[in-house]
DNA sequence: TTTT
DNA sequence: TTTT
């Protein structure tokens, strides 16, 4: 069934890379999307929607993310309940990027030291050639000619 | 920002209407959104997902939709925090529609007795002359002649 | 970058279905998509959005709707150009259905025979076993014993 | 019925903004919204979508965006026929924006001269208190003390 | 070239 | 008629 979810928004905080046992990739992070209308006082003009993204892109995202960068979510909705430590049963509802794009100027991301113990190395060379996984938006003069981005 | 969901699932229960002090109608309801994937063991294939419409489009929902009706939404995720009873706060991630299409065909909701108190009298004759707001996706033979649809 | 794109809508013909050089499968079919909006007049009701959907997906649409069936699509928007007959660019806006979801109640369509000699029986058999590509939403009693959908 | 279209992508060239009779703004532009895929010879990977926006946002387009901006849209698809000069009738497959996110750091755009002769000061002052029409994404240092945005 |  |  239809089940479809776009935004564009801001990290909240920097992104929680982690590996399943069997070794796959996952990344969890927090979109602040601000909303077009404030409310009578002007506060709580945000949403806040929480997000997982799998394998290669989870990679990506815990590579050249971070608190504040601009990004675009492509996906979809997915609801799972869990046990509290207080026996309660607790419901999440959360988003599943099926594709991330990366909104922010090239540049501002070169020097990402977010998550400087990441897998990054491990996961070149095995691209498929007819598929440009670029995640930026824009190219633009590349500053850093040590530059080894993976894309 | 961008923030836009769009969703076709089935309710899980009859909708639930109620209006604030200032009269505004809102309605809650849950669709349950089928997964094209089932899991290893074949269980929890679908998503639950929480729904809040308000004004005329809500009072539709709870005079044309029930438990099981075939529905799609389009609107935007929001999310809120309350303080439970226990002194903990509780986030809440939902989508607030702002349109709902009835997929079901007509004759299937003709005798909805879900909500039969409901305010459907109160809202008539204040169409707008160029707004077409026939929340039905298929016409077909009206059966039943003495129909009193506000649409 | 993204490009999304979800209509809800009913075929104005029967689907077209083709095969390339190679084999693969291609479907095209348009959707009636009705307007929230009538124009001044009550005239000009519907957009008419032509689709494109590729492999399995396009036997089943080929197969399975007909004039008149109300699907949905969830796909992004392709634009393509061409030379005509008089040696004139010709440019094509179209949507590309990554999926597409059939939206008549199952009856409606056992009785298909809007593509009779399709290859509906080659395409059985090679189904994987933890993806269910029933493209149906509703389920309710199968009134047909002698039903042979290949889902 | 359900039409939704959600892109990001840069703009082919500056936005041209019209009037109507009536004195309604309207501006068109051009997305190139580039392909996840590339084809077989790495050519034809982008898809370039016309775009209509009314009243409000058009102006915003028009004083705001140019050629090569980065731009998200929300909107539908709509379809329109037209004779042209050869009493051929061609038929243009478009989409209605409805909100336009603004994606470029907002210095970008500071010292826009694409439509310099714009209505610019006439629209200004008449803001919905509660509506907060921003279509910035990045606030960030205002480099530009004597900015007259009107938002 | 358009559906209910 | 196409952007970075």
């Amino acid at each position: 069934m239809l089940n479809r979810v776009i935004l564009v928004g801001r990290l909240t905080k920097d992104p929680e890379l982690r590996y399943t046992p069997s070794g796959v990739a996952v990344a969890n992070f927090t979109l602040a999307v601000n909303r077009t209308f404030s409310n009578q006082n002007g506060e709580r003009d945000a949403d806040f929607i929480n997000c997982v993204v799998w394998r290669k892109p989870a990679e990506n995202v815990a590579n050249y993310l971070k608190k504040g960068s601009l990004a675009g979510v492509d996906g979809r909705i997915q609801t799972r309940s869990y046990d509290d430590n207080e026996g309660k049963k607790q419901f999440v509802t959360e988003v599943v990027a099926e594709s991330v794009q990366f909104l922010e100027p090239r540049g501002n991301n070169n020097n990402n030291t977010a998550n400087p113990g990441s897998k990054r190395e491990q996961s070149r060379g095995n691209q498929s050639k007819q598929f440009n996984d670029d995640p930026f938006s824009q190219y633009g003069s590349n500053d850093n000619p040590s530059d080894d981005l993976p894309f």
